[in-house]
DNA sequence: CTCGAGTGGGAAATCGCTTACTCACTGTAG
DNA sequence: CTACAGTGAGTAAGCGATTTCCCACTCGAG
């Protein structure tokens, strides 16, 4: 029976296997040769008295915990979720933890909680896509070994993985336009948000790329009902020619859906809906939406591979961009003649009245 | 600028500030009074180095390190995302902080993954739905001060906190019931989950008080896929009589809504749906899923209130149940007069056939 | 038989911090 | 004027492991 009152420690073992600390160590590590005999006496001992080395004490000799830190802005943001599990996973098979810290969307205090979650582990994932650029960069070389996800950052030291969300953008207007779409409407994530600054270049250019396309921007947000709530806009935008409605991600867009319908548009018939992000409700969705998939779980083992080789003190890798891949689904299809043929005539009017 | 070499330790701070080391913890930890002028000095001097206390030498003195573990076996499960989130968010207002282990669904695993996370925190939240109960008692007591989450032991020292699953499935039965339904399908969890267990129980309860009404259960799954596997099963029971499914959980239920549609199934004309959890996005399905409402985060929040008084040695508190509320959306109605008529014919064949 | 290399194991230093314990010094009471 | 609280700061002893250093012992070669 393990002792109730004080947790063994080394120094027990040694005693009552009648050998020194020293050898407890060398036995319970595998370092040196060791006399068996010695080292059935150890065991026994360590199992007698249920003996576990203490991290804490470890901790200190060695440097380090085997634990990282992963801050994230908001738990229940199924891209993160993905990203931890995958992260945890992967990390778990080296024997390291996760720390999590939620920032609970409080930008103001990322910074302070980044360094403090750091502090306590031996390298940290930071997820921070509100916080402005300049301090990032500021921040970032003081919490290595880090890599930072989801966002760009020109730090040696500091790697960085995500996903490619202007490229993804492009994919999905050409996708659009491909089906004959022209008036689209895209309903924007957080202001401050990095990757939605992403999205608006990869927009961007692809309206550059494709002059007959046109996308109006509707303030939105990242959240379920903050796609349900922009219903009413995005309504408002189709029936005045647009014919699709590119969401900032899939919980706007299953938020937004409903809404859609409940305003009296039929999906895909009255407009196109496209989400990113492709989270597992997506292809289960009234219709099945059609989104960007981005591998959370693979993004996770990835960020772990770069802390891995940071940690183990290995010059940073590369920095790591997945292409998000076109996940047609029946939310989107070709608008119907008569609208298409509403949205060609309203571009030709823009056309018009640029000379003017 | 910091030192680049070796972080700063406190014998440097107290050289740089020409005072003894004990001085400049008492200054930095606000013990005792302490001269003013000296307290300046350290501040400096931390200032200067970039100072911050080891963790890791803190915790070996302390004997804890203001962390506590969560174990779960799959962090994609909304409800232990719900209560990770709840619980992170409580836990840091106190200044702790959340180490997760996911077990992938390893049961084999849980125990040793358990105590390993234990091990490296001040306590530990279990979710362990799938361990066998005698080993779940075996190993609770080992794993103070912890709480057992989603699940009931009679352990006075290890607390639980929990969701009434047994009163939530008879008051959905009751809410099916009163809406008119007489012949229910259950779509089952996994065999060994202990809430499945619960569900169970409830299910039994409320047909034993409602004679009327008979429940049929279908093997499926707790996540999507399953629910959608499961649809042909249920189409056939629906043709064969039901007028309505309860799904293990939401994202069986909303696995499972568009395969019953694309069956040829109308949602709830044909048959009536309800799910359990009430997940963010069921009141925005297709038809808005009737689901009965977990508090996640309040679990989680109250997880950590157990864990913090354990934590301070005060007794464990009383076992916590919360009693899930029914949320009525459209995915339940009445059955049509029809298949309602239908049902009572079964029901009466059922009967009659008892004496024989 | 002696000397040197090789080896296993113990003593003690170390990691960085907290916290008794001790001591010098100030101020006040007898 | 002496003595005794009271106070603030320094010294040093842990916390529980790892690891270096060193010694004693064995074995083989000369």
């Amino acid at each position: 029976m393990a002792a109730r009152t004080r947790p063994a420690t080394i120094a027990d073992v040694a005693l009552r296997a009648g050998v020194s600390q020293a050898s407890v160590s060398r036995v319970l590590n595998g370092k040196q040769n060791v006399d068996p005999a010695i080292a059935a006496r150890v065991h026994d001992a360590v199992a007698d008295l249920g003996y576990t080395p203490s991290i804490a004490a470890r901790s200190l000799v060695h440097g380090r915990n085997d634990t990282v830190a992963m801050v994230v802005p908001d738990l229940e943001n199924p891209l993160f979720q993905g990203i931890l599990k995958g992260l945890s996973l992967a990390a778990a098979a080296d024997g390291y933890r996760v720390l999590v810290a939620d920032t609970a969307e409080q930008a103001g205090e990322e910074a302070a909680i980044a360094r403090e979650a750091r502090h306590r582990c031996d390298a940290i994932v930071l997820c921070a896509p509100r916080m402005p650029a300049p301090q990032l960069r500021a921040l970032a070389p003081l919490l290595a070994p880090a890599v930072v996800v989801n966002r760009s950052l020109d730090d040696p030291a500091v790697p960085t993985v995500g996903v490619d969300y202007a490229r993804g953008m492009r994919d999905l207007v050409e996708h659009l336009a491909a089906l004959g779409h022209t008036r689209l409407v895209y309903l924007a994530g957080p202001e401050a948000s990095s990757s939605q600054a992403e999205r608006m270049r990869g927009l961007r250019d692809a309206v550059t790329a494709h002059p007959g396309v046109t996308v109006d921007t509707l303030p939105c947000g990242s959240r379920i009902d903050d796609g349900h709530r922009a219903g009413e806009a995005a309504a408002a935008a189709v029936r005045a020619g647009a014919t699709a409605v590119i969401a900032f991600n899939d919980l706007v867009a299953l938020g937004l859906m409903p809404r859609l319908v409940e305003l009296g548009l039929r999906i895909p018939e009255d407009v196109s809906v496209a989400g990113f992000d492709d989270v597992p409700l997506a292809r289960y969705a009234t219709p099945p939406l059609t989104s960007m998939s981005v591998p959370r779980s693979e993004l996770g083992a990835q960020v772990w591979s770069r802390l891995r080789a940071l940690i183990a003190g290995e010059p940073s890798e590369h920095a790591l961009l997945f292409r998000p891949r076109l996940e047609h689904r029946t939310s989107t299809a070709p608008p119907s003649p008569a609208r298409r043929l509403a949205g060609v005539r309203e571009a030709l009017l823009a056309e018009s009245e640029l000379p003017a």
